[in-house]
DNA sequence: TTGCTTCCCATGAATTCCCATGCCATCCAT
DNA sequence: ATGGATGGCATGGGAATTCATGGGAAGCAA
């Protein structure tokens, strides 16, 4: 069985009155891959991270990259006050549901409402999960040079980041 | 499975209708070796990196060239403003395809509009990976003689660069 | 009922697949 | 060496699928 499929792309689609979106079809691929319980072409789960008002976008996992997760928190003292943070995080405010049969998602009234979202929708991969965002807010968070911080520079081809340490 | 092979050389060659390019043969063969997956004269798999508005052409990735980057940005923090740039280049700003029957890539309209590209496309390999530019924008950008930087010289030969620091 | 969800079917457009042709450089036999 | 055959390579065109999207009927809940 191959490596780990990644999400790889953007793209838009329209949503409808009853909330429907289109997952590209290459997100789909990576669902079905990372659905260990997927049954060949049936319908892969997935879980909608939507979090609190700090976040103006979901984000969306296959089955085994928020298992990881899920792992890692729980080897995480009970007590921790960061463990009842990402379990509020990655439990409380998370969906999960599945890919339905024409290859869209549903996404409840609630959640269009708290990210905005309403013609359409604009998908964008980061490799290990992919971002659903109202257009209108992504262009305002990525389209304007964001604050400079101090080791970064937002105007500078971001692959220059790559070298500095290590080998590559 | 010999050592790594790299992408040497350039050429030319036509975008039809359908925004299909031949891919120089030379570089399919160093793609399918890239490609651990690649069934054995299959179509082997490959990422196109195209970026934001600072960038004018196509950089063409082997899956293997492109996993060693992921893994570099996995390992960076999840905040880190760093890591979230080189996703953007990487994942959200980018393309994976694969070589079809006949030896040929399919350039969606939004990458050919994207850098210009309408009868023709530049191959340039530079080693670990290659780029495809409109041929126009390629000579622009080498042809005339760049803008001096302080420690680089465009009128000299380049190989005088091997000496100087380290090994090589 | 009234309003939401689910499920099923429908359709146009975009994309992929499959087959075909022309061009060369190489190889072979006469 | 000379003409023809061979095979890889670049390119074209049309057919067959896949995709994105819309709408209605059926099932539930308030």
């Amino acid at each position: 069985m191959g490596r780990k499929l990644r999400f790889i792309g953007e793209s838009h689609h329209k949503v409808d009155g009853k909330g429907r979106v289109s997952i590209p079809a290459a997100f789909r691929r990576v669902l079905a891959s990372g659905d260990p319980d997927s049954p060949e072409g049936g319908n892969p789960q997935l879980v909608i991270v939507y979090g609190d008002d700090k976040r103006n976008f979901l984000e969306c996992f296959t089955v085994s990259a928020i298992e990881k997760i899920y792992d890692k928190i729980e080897r995480l003292p009970r007590a921790n006050p960061r463990r009842k943070a990402l379990q509020r995080l990655y439990s409380t405010h998370a969906l999960s549901t599945s890919v339905d049969e024409t290859g869209r998602l549903v996404l409840p009234a609630k959640l269009r409402e708290k990210i905005g979202l309403d013609e359409g929708a604009f998908f964008a991969s980061t490799g290990e999960t992919f971002e659903i965002w109202k257009p209108e807010t992504y262009d305002e968070v990525f389209g304007a040079t964001p604050d400079t911080e101090d080791d970064f520079d937002p105007d500078v081809d971001a692959s220059v980041y790559l070298d500095g340490d290590e080998d590559i």
